[in-house]
DNA sequence: TTTTGTTATGCAAGTTTTTGCATAATAGGC
DNA sequence: GCCTATTATGCAAAAACTTGCATAACAAAA
């Protein structure tokens, strides 16, 4: 949908490769945007050919050669246009809740081990984004002024996985509560 | 992804025609997990070739003919063993927030309108989600135990929504503070 | 020294999803 | 009487995304 305009974003605000490009959505946007390297690769061509990057090959003696793109002004004016329109709100797919919402055709144990894992991987994801957040507060004035709007993305992560944990534990309890027997004596 | 799989327990819980499907989507599980009616007849007419369902025809008099699917005991089967499986965390696609991370090109008028938008939304979505709740908690105690999966879905849908709109406060406060002269006297 | 990881790019095939179009009957509001 | 909404289904084309495969060089760890 809007891969095209996250690589327009990118590249504005710092030209590279496609390469490049794939770790920032794995380190930086990953948490708002997702994109495997063969679908940044083949965004970069369409946009190439639609005019809106520009790229120069590369050559590199002790690494593969690499094709550095930046935007060109028609890419520019494109980006503008995009941030002018409105975007339409998000919608979920999660397949944790679908499961989740049959659950009552599954194990408590099955559930619980779902959630762990699920866990798992949110608490390091918002340990990470607290991590950039503390970098960030110990920024110049000057640098934090100029990241002030991708911080505000980075709140939304946190503010986001924080939630997310706090209704992890709520499934917690109310998944305990289904076998009030499985621990034998007790506290 | 899993559409094939929301399709079997909606079924599951009660069989129906893809009109059906469609509105449960829209309405009940449209928090979680969201789907065009196209791509819902189109998946039931694969899902009723793989076997895993069943369908009569109903002819009606007053409404176009429908048909009624169910699950046939492969497609239990074939829930089970998805239920059994580890579903992948969910990744995010927002363009929103692709849109804000660039905020800085464009004006924070724009971004306010866009905000305000999407504000209304999710306004919207929280009130509808807890209306729901509030029935859920007048249901007799023996209803409630049996919906008591889908619920837990319903508190990620409530928690969800009341932490993004905690999160556009904040928005809304950097927002304003980039324009501090805006406003022509005072308070 | 073999294996694993990182850098670097891409094609091909398949799946999933969206967008556009099409039909058809009835009910209700203006 | 006309317009709009609701019920009900679906095809076709395009766009977006995933999965599998392929290559290639170097660096570091086992």
């Amino acid at each position: 949908m809007s891969l095209k305009h996250a690589i327009l974003i990118l590249l504005e605000s710092e030209p590279g490769s496609g390469y490049d490009l794939f770790k920032r959505f794995k380190d930086g946007l990953g948490y708002f945007w997702n994109a495997k390297h063969q679908q940044v690769y083949l965004e970069l061509k369409k946009l190439s050919e639609a005019g809106w990057l520009a790229f120069e090959a590369q050559t590199q003696d002790t690494r593969p050669d690499k094709k550095n793109y930046r935007l060109t002004p028609a890419g520019h004016a494109e980006l503008l246009r995009w941030l002018g329109e409105p975007v339409q709100p998000n919608t979920i797919n999660d397949a944790l809740l679908v499961k989740l919402y049959a659950g009552a055709h599954t194990s408590p144990d099955n559930l619980r081990e779902e959630m762990q894992r699920h866990i798992a991987v949110h608490r390091k994801t918002l340990d990470s984004l607290l991590s950039i957040e503390r970098d960030y507060h110990g920024l110049p004035a000057e640098q934090r002024q100029a990241l002030r709007m991708p911080y505000l993305t980075l709140r939304r992560g946190i503010l986001g996985e924080q939630s997310w944990l706090q209704w992890a534990e709520e499934v917690e309890h109310a998944l305990q509560d289904t076998t009030p027997a499985s621990t034998p004596a007790g506290k």
